[in-house]
DNA sequence: TATTGTTATACTCTATAACTATA
DNA sequence: TATAGTTATAGAGTATAACAATA
């Protein structure tokens, strides 16, 4: 059984007792996030590419030559896991690094043409996903509750 | 720099375009999940309990006696996830296996008199975290935000 | 044959620590 | 001494596949 056919079963599951889980902000925010990462992958009809790779190549592409420690902070990912994640995008020839002549620590990140093509291809597919992740709110209901995520996640500490 | 630090030195951030992340839903999501995660470690005072371990014990001090498959619809889990979330506490001292006589393939799982110490200290700190995580918002805003996010999770497929 | 639970294995995500090269 | 990036290691979370015991 996948894990989305587990999560819709477990939305009929009766008789059983979450305790204050269902009272609980934190846990609604983690089931909500795990059918989007559950979906994901079907959207993008490539098991490989998680939201966060994808949302690292977003970030590469609209911020050519950006250095891997920025591309860390954008994201609030550390060194180790921004250069795995660059990693997987070289390996798959979408992203090249290079050497800048002011600093030669460090690297701009680059989009390749191959890696241009397949930004474009997942921002539609990820478009499409998210569409489909709020298709049971209505408009006015998926805007305030963007607007309320967004709003935690400023303020929270 | 821990994860909450770098949370907030992302959310103060300049300059740096995200592409379309910061229009989709599941972006917003997956940003305010991160959150509540990296700050339930603190919260619990145990870097060893996480958000999942915790909605475990929630779920067998409410249940006593459910089985291992049940607890596993439950909270839309594999069954070898579950097998290992019950090895932790079993481990712990905290629950306890007990073999069924209708079904001898079977465990009962039951809180032990330290699980139950441990799940009422565990759930005062969790609501302690849940009031925290929402701070910036209002009550009103806190529940419709439930709301949407309890609609999202039952809705999308 | 089907189901419950376990074990084995693998991969993502994430961290810290230690390392290299450079500043 | 400090910073950019890498490598090594570890642990959480999750999966699938294969297995043993039982139904």
């Amino acid at each position: 059984m996948s894990a989305v056919a587990r999560r819709q079963a477990c939305n009929d599951t009766i008789g059983v007792d979450k305790g204050q889980l269902d009272r609980l902000l934190g846990y609604a925010i983690a089931r909500a996030n795990f059918v989007g990462d559950a979906t994901f992958h079907a959207a993008v009809r490539d098991r490989s590419v998680t939201p966060l790779r994808y949302a690292m190549l977003e970030v590469v592409g609209s911020n050519p030559g950006l250095l891997q420690v920025q591309l860390g902070e954008t994201l609030a990912l550390s060194r180790p896991t921004v250069t795995m994640l660059l990693d997987y995008w070289q390996s798959h020839g979408c992203i090249e690094r290079r050497s800048t002549p002011i600093d030669r620590r460090s690297f701009g990140i680059f989009l390749t043409a191959i890696g241009s093509a397949r930004l474009a291809d997942l921002r539609a597919c990820a478009c499409v996903h998210d569409r489909e992740l709020s298709l049971g709110l209505t408009a006015s209901e998926r805007a305030e509750l963007k607007r309320l995520l967004d709003k935690l996640a400023g303020t929270a500490n």
